[in-house]
DNA sequence: TTGACTGCAAATTGTTTGCATCATG
DNA sequence: CATGATGCAAACAATTTGCAGTCAA
């Protein structure tokens, strides 16, 4: 238990440094600078696989004995963001939230957000291929799952909502 | 022309005036008091088709030589929306908007926000229906096209960004 | 060396709240 | 007349921005 368990996180220690590790080589790769702050918050993007809004990113720092000051965290998302090293998304109604961009896959998903429990649902982004389609047909709109929320109530909720 | 065009302004503020009524009267029997700050409130809300902003309908008001502080404004719209006669929806990414609810038909709608110029943009709910039966049958989850904001990029700053 | 990055403070935007005053019911 | 509504200012949360100093390339 206890051996499987340590194995456990020295994996994922290994994992989240590899991550963070090619993240910060894309990034010199695109020609950013490589400083002491944009490694601290990419390793805690890495540490973490939810998503983080620039506080908790700048709260993990803190906790951490790096401090970095917010508005620096979020220049650095958002320059991360920019590059494509990190997603960045908009949550309704609440702070934006960033995560690490898995390198070479396209990982990209579809956020649901039950109106009830608020709890946010990661969906395949080919729900909205149809959407997607028919606004473009429609309207010239260049719709982006990945950037979209849906908001409905999840199933624990609605059966809860039919009593 | 000019007749039609004539005919059609009566027309509209005459629903305008009518559905402004309507929802006085919701007020008072909700035991609210009509004042003359929720009066204005409600007739701009009558007076527009599309969604409005805290900060729009202020605007309006002042525009129409009807100042209402900003504060009421948030609290007589927020008033509204628990009684019923308006309804609120945070649009991701930006302020929240609210419309009256026609009183009896439902109005159903859906938003799609551009996430470069920020405009607003009212689509049919029908684009989300295949959506909606792939979430169902996926997940369970209910989807609510009308509390859901798509994000992307509208015809005029996608082609914008091309160049 | 030098321009990009950082920290800090102050400005923005959207919204809420405490309080004294005022007007509806 | 008693509440509940309004105006005003100030507090708030999430960001953004101007500036000057610092550091990676």
């Amino acid at each position: 238990m206890v051996g499987a368990s340590r194995d456990h996180a020295a994996f994922h220690r290994q994992a989240t440094d590899a991550t963070a590790a090619a993240a910060i080589a894309v990034l010199r790769q695109a020609g950013e600078r490589v400083t002491g702050s944009r490694r601290a918050v990419l390793e805690v993007l890495a540490s973490r696989s939810e998503h983080l809004s620039a506080d908790q990113v700048a709260a993990a720092l803190e906790s951490e004995q790096t401090p970095v000051h917010r508005a620096t965290v979020y220049r650095t998302l958002e320059r991360l963001a920019e590059i494509g090293v990190a997603t960045s998304m908009q949550v309704t109604g609440g702070a934006a939230v960033y995560h690490l961009a898995a390198v070479g896959q396209t990982h990209e998903h579809l956020h649901a957000r039950c109106r009830s429990c608020g709890e946010v649902f990661v969906l395949p982004p080919a729900v909205l291929s149809d959407a997607v389609a028919r606004v473009a047909a429609d309207r010239g709109f260049v719709l982006d799952p990945a950037q979209s929320t849906l908001v409905g109530l999840c199933a624990e909720c609605s059966v809860a909502a039919d009593r």
